[in-house]
DNA sequence: AAAGATACGGACCGCTGGTCCGTATCGCAA
DNA sequence: TTGCGATACGGACCAGCGGTCCGTATCTTT
C-alpha cells in the first residue's frame, strides 16, 4: 500500500492552510481576490509548501471542499433517515438536495471557488460524480420520472453555487426561503406536490 | 443623443475582432487558452485597440455574445410563434428554453467563455436578466406553477453552458437527445407531460 | 489642403500561478 | 543521546497574463 503517514509538521501545516484558506475565502467577495500567496502568508507557511502539498490552486480548493464536505458525506452514506440509506427514494431525494443546498449556502465562498476553477470543472470533481450517481439511482426508483440521468443533472444545477450566491447576495433571498423554493421545485419534478413547511433540522 | 457613428476603420476592426475571437474560441478546448494577445494578433490588430473598443476581456466576450444572440433575441421579441409574442405560455416556455439550449449547444465555446467570466457573472449579464424576466412572466401565467421566479432560475440552470459542454463533450449526448431531455424536464415542471418527439426546426 | 478629432499599436507594467533548490526539520536506529 | 537519511520547508525566481499609455497614423470635415 502506498499510504504512508505524513510527517508531523506536514500535517500541522496542512491544517493551518485549510483554516487560513477558509477564513480568507469567507472574508472576500470573489474567490479570485484570494491569491495563493495570501493563503500561504495567512497560514504562516511558504508558497512552495502550499504547492507541494496540493499541486495547484484547484487542488487546494478541492481538498478543502472535500474536508468540509465529509460530515454530509458520512450522513448520506451511513447516517439515519431521511439522509441515510434505507430511506424511501421519494423522501430521500429532497433530503439530499436540501443537504446540498444548505452546504452551498453555508459555504458559498468555498463552493464558488470550487466551481469557478477551470472551465468545465464542476463536473470533473468527484463530488459531483458521486452525488449525481446517487441521485440518478434514487430517481430511477421513483415511478413517473423519465430520464433520471438528465433529471439528476438538472436538479443539481438548481443548486449551483453562483446561483445560490446571487440569490442570497443580490436578491436577499434567505436560507429558509431558498430551501422552501428548492423543495417545491423538487416536489414538482417528483410529482409529490402539496405539502408545505418542512424546513427544519440543519 | 450621445450616439455617434464610429470611424470606418474602427468598425472594420470591430468586425475583424469578432470573427477572430469566434474562430479562436471555437478551436480551443477551454476558453482560458485564448488570450487577448492571441485575439488581437489573429485579427491583425494591436492589443490597445482591442481594449479600447471593449474595455476588458469580459466586455469583448459580452459584446460578441450579444451580437451572436441577436437573431434569437429578435425571434423572441417580434418573431412568429412558438417563439414570438402572442404564443400561449404553456407552448412558449418550452420553445424559449429550447432556443436557449440550442444556442448554448451551437456556441458552447462562446457561452462557456461568457459564463466563466468573473465569479457570479452569468447572473450579472443583461442576457440573463432579460431571459429570466420573460420566463418568469410566462410562468406566472401558467396555473399550477408555484414560485415562478425561482422556477425560472432553475429551468435556466438546466441549460448552463458548462453542463451542456460536459454532456456533449464527455458523455457524448447529441444535440437532439439533449433537446428531448430538456423538453421532458420542462414538461414535468409545467404539468404538460405525455407528448413525445417534438424536436424539429432550428 | 490643412487641421482637429479619433483610433492605432506595441512597449511597458503589476501581479499571479507555479517552479526550484539550498537549508532546516523530522523520525528512526544505534 | 547522537547521528544520519529522508522528508518538508520557504522565498527568490520565472513566464505569461490582463491591462495601460502615449507618440504616431489615419480619418473626416470644411
Amino acid at each position: 500500500m502506498p499510504e504512508r503517514k505524513p510527517r508531523k509538521d506536514a500535517a500541522r501545516n496542512r491544517a493551518a492552510v485549510f483554516a487560513a484558506a477558509d477564513t480568507l475565502f469567507a472574508q472576500c467577495q470573489s474567490p479570485e481576490e484570494v491569491t495563493m500567496a495570501d493563503i500561504a502568508a495567512a497560514a504562516g507557511v511558504g508558497k512552495g509548501t502550499l504547492f507541494r502539498a496540493f499541486g495547484d490552486r484547484s487542488g487546494l480548493i478541492r481538498a478543502l471542499c472535500e474536508a468540509r464536505l465529509e460530515p454530509i458525506r458520512n450522513a448520506v452514506e451511513e447516517g439515519s433517515p431521511p439522509l441515510g440509506p434505507g430511506t424511501p427514494p421519494p423522501e430521500r431525494v429532497p433530503a439530499l438536495l436540501d443537504a446540498v443546498l444548505c452546504f452551498k449556502f453555508d459555504h458559498r465562498h468555498l463552493a464558488l471557488a470550487l466551481e469557478g476553477t477551470g472551465a468545465d470543472s464542476p463536473y470533473r470533481a468527484e463530488h459531483y460524480e458521486r452525488w449525481h450517481a446517487l441521485l440518478r439511482d434514487l430517481l430511477e426508483q421513483i415511478p413517473g420520472v423519465t430520464d433520471s440521468d438528465f433529471t439528476a443533472h438538472a436538479l443539481l444545477a438548481a443548486t449551483r453555487a453562483d446561483l445560490v450566491a446571487y440569490l442570497a447576495g443580490e436578491k436577499d433571498v434567505t436560507r429558509e426561503q431558498l430551501r422552501l423554493q428548492l423543495a417545491d421545485f423538487t416536489a414538482g419534478i417528483l410529482g409529490t406536490r402539496a405539502r408545505r413547511g418542512s424546513a427544519a433540522e440543519h
